[in-house]
DNA sequence: ATCGCGTCTGATATCGATACCAACGGCGGT
DNA sequence: ACCGCCGTTGGTATCGATATCAGACGCGAT
């Protein structure tokens, strides 16, 4: 920067304002600096620049995995929320661990990040106590909870979860075999499991443990999950996958198997992916809106970054039950 | 960290060692250190140690998306390697535009990375230069680039979709649709574009216009691709797509219009996503290695940051075509 | 006892951008 | 003519960790 200032013969404050604050510099010293920047090929160095300010123009996001495209989805609309106010979002993948969420989050406050954000409301209590501690703005997205660290943005899954066992009930499915994820720590998917569980209480049906089965988040695992839950309980005459890639290997389980669909099994989803609707038959699932979950969490930091606080800390953004023919 | 060593009652230099590099303290005051991290909830400021040491421990990539799980393979690959050696990395979206990838590469560099992973071998001029002049290991990663700006790491899209289009031919398929991804500035989608019209031309079949429909890469766009090349050519006998999305969107488009797949048309992919081999009919396609992609382009970074330079700069790590039924 | 070497520790300068404050010139008001 | 304000500019200290070098200490060899 120095090397700058010299060439445009002004001083490094001079420049450096041109840089971050062009309206109060002279419109003809900056001129000068900005050729001269060019013609240096100069690139400032956020280090400094944080380091001096306390300012990274950094946002953080731990996620279990990018590979989700429903996480995806979220990422890149809070990417985009946050590039647009002159906000970098750097991603964690937490693989679904708590102490891998710990330890992300202890590198990232390193790089002095200027918000946090966090999937789900479970966490390790020292990464909760870090996060609290680091005096940033948090936001805890994808689960909605009702005392958040400091804000939440998201639906509830409990609640997705209910209204979908309860629609199932409705349409005179008895015998529900649940697919859940594994939850070590995942409070969607413990959530979720208890949506359907509190569902089947009130429609009087007793909770039996041999009518569900958890398994890992992919095509696979949902194939496996349905043989094993045939084998078990071969009366049942529903499926409710706390995931759609879990009720899409079910029904090219089922398919395979000649099963048909919805008359012998009638299969449920979450999540509403793409492919969804595009299934044969088509699934009926939950939709909740993940890029809105993303713009919101972002719109949240961007105001707070701003100084405009917002009393709601808790944003409930809503879902959608979708009925299509698997059911 | 002034006040860490005050608590253990060392200088600072000692803490800092201790952090960094803990085989250069003694393990009595390496331990009072450690307890005074504890005790403090110390968390070392990492752009002050940028600043000073010029070493971020930060690599950055830049795809064009994270939603396509088939970057997020390859991200999460490489970022594990990294991981292990140390080194964060931080992912930015060009979203397929060469413009913003090179606002990427400018805003990254300010960020000070220890190297640069970038998709495809065409840039921007200048952000050819800034790679260049930058002085950081680049890799060039997904398709290989036989004079890459620094390192280059995947397959040859080109070969690959020559293979496939040999195989479609051999297979006694005449009017061979294609449907390729829309190609500003993306190198992948006009090396497998080319891929193909070599393999015609060489087939003794004439190139036709007609025969090639563009689309953005997801299951609708296939779908409509598939009732436009219908439109246009009746007689097609075959669709190869240059990417699976839209090769499944081909595929439920022609099981919704009952089309028999292959009889009346064959469809073959290329990625080989999870779904593919679960399609019915399952989809032929090309497999490409996407995780040892990441792997190798981190490996190749790790190296040349560890002073282990290679002779090798392009690693051409080969493709499989996997036949399946849908041809 | 002395020397030399290796191991460990600390004082200080430094990385580059920016906060903070001072200074300067121009201009309108009294 | 003088004052005071605003818009603009530059000098200097500073953010916090680390490179560098010097010093302290222990221990074996002579």
């Amino acid at each position: 920067m120095a090397d700058v200032a010299r060439e445009a013969g002004v001083g490094t404050m001079t420049v450096s304002r041109a840089l971050r604050s062009p309206e109060q510099v002279s419109e003809k010293i900056r001129a000068r600096i900005t050729d001269a920047v060019r013609k240096l090929n100069y690139i400032p160095n956020t280090a400094a620049g944080t380091l001096r300010s306390n300012r990274s123009h950094m946002v953080a996001a731990i996620v279990p995995t990018i590979s989700h495209s429903i996480f995806a989805d979220t990422i890149e609309a809070m990417s985009e929320v946050l590039q647009r106010a002159g906000f970098h979002l750097v991603i964690g993948q937490s693989n679904y661990g708590l102490d891998q969420e710990e330890a992300l989050i202890r590198t990232f406050i390193a790089r002095q990040p200027e918000a946090i954000v966090v999937t789900g409301y479970t966490h390790t209590p020292a990464a909760a106590a870090l996060l609290k501690s680091s005096g940033l703005p948090v936001v805890e997205i994808w689960n909605t909870c009702s005392s958040p660290i400091d804000a939440s943005v998201g639906i509830s899954n409990f609640d997705a979860s209910h209204a979908m066992t309860r629609f199932l009930l409705q349409r005179g499915y008895r015998r529900i075999g649940y697919i859940g994820g594994l939850k070590r720590g995942n409070d969607r998917t413990v959530q979720r499991e208890a949506g359907y569980r509190a569902a089947l209480s009130e429609g009087g049906i007793p909770y039996e443990r041999e009518l569900i089965q958890r398994a890992p988040f992919d095509y696979d695992a949902g194939a496996k999950a349905l043989v094993q839950l045939l084998a078990r309980r071969p009366d049942i005459d529903c499926i409710f996958a706390a995931s759609d890639i879990l009720a899409i290997g079910v029904l090219l389980e089922a398919n395979r198997q000649g099963i048909a669909v919805p008359e012998r099994l009638a299969v449920a989803g979450f999540d509403d992916v793409g492919l969804a609707e595009r299934m044969s038959p088509p699934l009926t699932t939950i939709r909740f809106p993940r890029k809105a979950i993303g713009q919101m969490a972002a719109d949240l930091i961007v105001e707070r970054l701003q100084g405009r606080a917002r009393e709601q800390r808790v944003v409930e953004l809503g879902f959608e039950l979708v009925e299509r023919q698997s059911t």
